[in-house]
RNA sequence: GCCCGGGUGGCGGAAUGGUAGACGCACAGGACUCAAAAUCCUGCGAUCGCAAGGUCAUGAGAGUUCGACUCUCUCCUCGGGCACCA
């Protein structure tokens, strides 16, 4: 017979709600804890057994927390605008806003059989209006401030879903969302000029604890380079006109043998070309690829001489300049100078069209290949002999001089795409007047609500389906009166995600979007648990959102998380992801009904290392179901406990127990605190009677972690209170430490022995008490010991002088 | 090609310079049962040995160290990311 589950999760989860002890109370007088967990998207499949994970995992951070005495704020919405819902949408014929509100339902029930302690009154939905007005107005004062503008520019272009796609959210070529193969499309474009922030997004880094691994992603990402910006003259007879390319090694610039342009550089078109029919089909072919098709590393660069040529600013040579579809627009001006001695991508290129290979800092061997590293100048007239950290300031002064090239700080990132031509979307809030150009839609007249329709397929024009409904588009300028059109582009679902643990904190402001005070009690988020496939996306934009909104004085800390943290993937038992296609997918409603939410839970927590992605093991939910099994059994030792008085034993295990659960659960070392759960039960179980006080610490220890049961067991005491609401267990750092311990013996660094001893044992009384056992004489017949090593608490090695027998 | 993670029993993993394999799963033997399930007890890296005990073993190889799963280098391999970033 297995413990009641399903009756006592019901019970206490309907206690926990009625009584309302997981609402976070602003302005509380305890310190205040916000633990945020990403919101999730809902889809159709409903809730994923790695939703499980992190939810779980930052509950008993929550709960904990709310032990230890912190007003604890953890709260729970709903990421829902976006394409996979509208898909689905356009699939089954069902409007996108029906959908949402039924996957919501859906996801909601899954989660409350949980018994996640998640403040459902501060429930927010990213496609509620009231919700998304403040989005819309968020966009705004970015317009207002000049970071929000429109450009007409290559874009990747997916033929699939007919939408303009962001380069983030291009994968190996493919759409992310639908996977077909992108190609390039020049529209007008919404942009957010998040590059104004690279510099702080990268240095403010060193003020917020993120894992190493987020950090040095964000900073790959934003991508920081320090290097000179060089004007190459080129050679025409009539006006003076440079090209301007970007290097971070300068002290190659001696070595150059050709400036390569990109396909679509503007200086292009200005070009005297030699065979302009010959150049425009490359250039025509070229636009097609898309950036990571021209760009693939194992792919054959190639490239098409102009006929023209420039002018090395440095040393007065005439260098061809050639077009070559490796060479990306966006970064460093569209234009590179190739020195083929010493890089190893114009190497290849040189090699394949014949071009000059000049050697100018020595220390390689460039008729085998291209010498990349730092050395000293040769071939480059005055600055030969010095070293390239020196040779490159040096240079750089020498051009600034010439107004030849000056020091530039380039960054990998680039502005955000903030357009979509979908419907299900924040609408952009912008009226286009033909008299007063592009107006703000007026902040009264917010939230710009999506129009309810039956037609949102995207048009295959690859406008918006908003641009069909003209009794919308069609408008009066807030400026002049007169007939005007509004803006037709939606927001990427990035948007209603970039600020919305603000909204958390004051969901149900009419007036602003959260009250300034209350932002000053829960700012900064205390702890972010994600996905690291966000590191790039999510995290960053919502980085530069809360950076713009303190700039604007609108929130009090330049950083939205103090801390993140990231969760592994929860793959099925076959090791692929999960997927209704495989027919691999793990249902949590299925174990909840078979074995209750404490053992999913538990499961979730104890599968592995919360950090790393890990595969779904159903025979390992039993184990756990096991464990819970026992645990209920214990009570029987109580009663008899009770009657008898007995002497206290030194409770070692106990008070260790407490300090390894307190600290794994604050390190997000989940499986090592039920590890050692397990270990603390055992040792319940095969005591003869049980205090009940450490009963009770036990059960307050297994709260966080498995709360249902250990409610039940903890009211079963006659406790009125929920255990929830106890204060977390102390460990006595005196009763942590044993009298004795166990002293390793090593001969030569390898064990041979272990003598029980007790703590402040000396090195001679070791070394001499040691020395004196049966085995260690026996190892240390016939040899000398040259050196003891002696570690207090731990070991004592003795090194001999002969350890061939050894090893 | 570059960047970031991994690689430890049959399996998930533990141990961040000091007894490798905690804890759990699977498996085997036993108890209980008419029987099965559940539960409980015992064993469980390989190898030699009757045993005591020894030897080998943390992807491979080298190095540092009294001592290396842990630190350093080279290589292999799996997973993830990428925008050839000049």
């Amino acid at each position: 017979m297995s413990y009641p589950f399903q009756k006592i999760e019901k019970k206490w989860q309907a206690f926990w709600e009625k009584n309302k002890f997981y609402q976070a109370k602003d302005f509380d007088k305890k310190p205040k804890k916000y633990i945020l967990i990403e919101f999730p998207y809902p889809s159709g499949d409903g809730l994923h057994v790695g939703h499980v994970r992190s939810y779980s995992a930052l509950d008993a951070v929550s709960r904990k927390k709310r032990m230890e005495g912190f007003n604890v704020l953890y709260p729970i919405g709903w990421d829902a605008f976006g394409l996979p819902t509208e898909n689905y949408a356009i699939k089954k014929g069902i409007h996108p806003s029906i959908v949402t509100k039924r996957n919501i339902a859906i996801f909601k029930k899954q989660l409350k059989s949980l018994g996640l302690s998640f403040d459902w009154s501060r429930e927010i939905n990213t496609t509620d209006p009231e919700y998304y007005k403040w989005t819309q107005w968020i966009f705004l004062q970015f317009f207002k401030h000049g970071l929000a503008y429109q450009a007409e520019m290559p874009i990747n272009w997916c033929p699939s879903c007919k939408i303009g796609l962001a380069n983030e959210e291009v994968i190996d070529d493919k759409c992310e969302r639908c996977g077909a193969g992108t190609e390039k499309r020049k529209i007008k474009q919404w942009l957010l000029r998040i590059t104004k922030y690279a510099d702080r997004l990268l240095k403010d880094l060193d003020t917020v604890d993120y894992l190493e691994k987020i950090k040095i992603q964000q900073q790959n990402w934003i991508g920081k380079s320090e290097g000179a910006t060089i004007k190459f003259p080129i050679l025409m007879t009539s006006d003076v006109i440079n090209i301007e390319i970007f290097t971070t090694r300068v002290d190659t610039i001696f070595g150059v043998t050709a400036i390569v342009i990109a396909p679509d550089h503007p200086l292009v078109d200005k070009l005297s070309v030699k065979d302009r029919d010959e150049v425009k089909k490359y250039i025509g072919i070229a636009a097609k690829k898309s950036d990571i098709e021209r760009t693939e590393a194992e792919k054959e660069k190639t490239g098409i001489f102009t006929g023209s040529y420039c002018l090395n600013p440095a040393n007065g040579e005439k260098i061809p300049i050639w077009v070559g579809d490796y060479v990306v627009a966006a970064y460093g001006g569209g234009a590179v100078m190739m020195v083929p001695a010493h890089d190893k991508r114009d190497y290849q290129f040189a090699k394949k069209y014949n071009l000059e290979i000049k050697e100018v800092v020595s220390g390689g061997n460039i008729d085998s290949e291209a010498y990349v590293d730092y050395g000293v100048l040769i071939n480059s007239g005055r600055f030969n002999g010095l070293k390239s950290e020196e040779a490159i300031k040096k240079i750089i002064e020498w051009l600034e001089k010439k107004d030849s090239g000056k020091m530039t700080i380039q960054y990998k990132m680039r502005d955000w795409i903030f357009s979509r031509q979908h419907y299900w979307g924040e609408p952009i809030p912008i009226i286009h007047c033909e008299k007063c150009g592009t107006v703000p839609v007026p902040e009264k007249d917010l939230p710009v609500k999506l129009p309810f329709v039956k037609k949102y397929e995207p048009s295959k024009t690859g406008e918006s389906p908003l641009a069909a409904i003209t009794e919308w588009v069609n408008t009066k300028c807030p400026k002049c009166g007169g007939p005007a059109k509004r803006e037709t582009d939606t927001m990427p679902n990035w948007a209603g995600s970039s600020w919305y643990f603000l909204r958390y904190i004051d969901p149900k402001n009419k007036k602003s979007f959260a009250d300034f005070k209350k932002l000053q009690y829960w700012t900064p988020v205390d702890l972010y648990n994600g996905g690291m496939e966000h590191t790039t996306l999510h995290l960053l934009y919502s980085r530069f959102w809360h950076k713009f909104l303190y700039d604007i004085k609108l929130v009090p800390t330049p950083e939205p998380y103090a801390a993140r943290r990231s969760h592994g993937m929860v793959l099925a038992e076959d090791g692929r992801k999960m997927s209704k296609s495989f027919g691999n997918v793990i249902n949590p409603d299925e174990i909840v009904k078979n074995f209750g939410a404490d053992t999913l839970r538990m499961y979730e927590m104890f599968m592995g290392p919360f950090d790393q992605m890990i595969s779904w093991n159903t025979q390992g939910v039993v184990g756990l179901f096991r464990f819970l099994n026992r645990i209920w059994q214990l009570k029987e030792k109580i009663k008899i406990g009770k009657k008898i008085s007995y002497p206290a034993e030194p409770e070692t295990l106990l008070h260790k127990s407490i300090k390894k659960i307190s600290e794994d659960l604050d390190d997000m070392k989940f499986n090592t605190a039920v590890s050692q759960l397990m270990i603390l039960a055992n040792n319940l179980e095969a005591r003869e009677k049980l205090p009940i006080s450490v009963y009770e610490t036990f059960l307050k220890l297994l709260a966080p972690l498995s709360p249902h049961i250990a409610e039940e067991l903890w009211q079963q005491l006659g406790h009125k209170k929920s255990i929830h609401l106890e204060k977390w267990p102390e460990y006595n750092s005196r009763l942590i430490k044993e009298e004795q311990f166990d002293l390793v013996i090593q001969i030569n660094g390898k064990f041979r022995d272990k003598i029980s001893v007790s703590q402040g044992i000396t090195k001679e009384e070791a070394t001499e008490l040691s020395a004196s056992q049966e085995k260690t004489q026996n190892w240390l017949k016939d040899k000398k010991v040259i050196k003891t090593i002696f570690v207090p608490g731990k070991l004592i090695n003795f090194v001999t002088d002969d350890t061939s027998f050894e090893t």
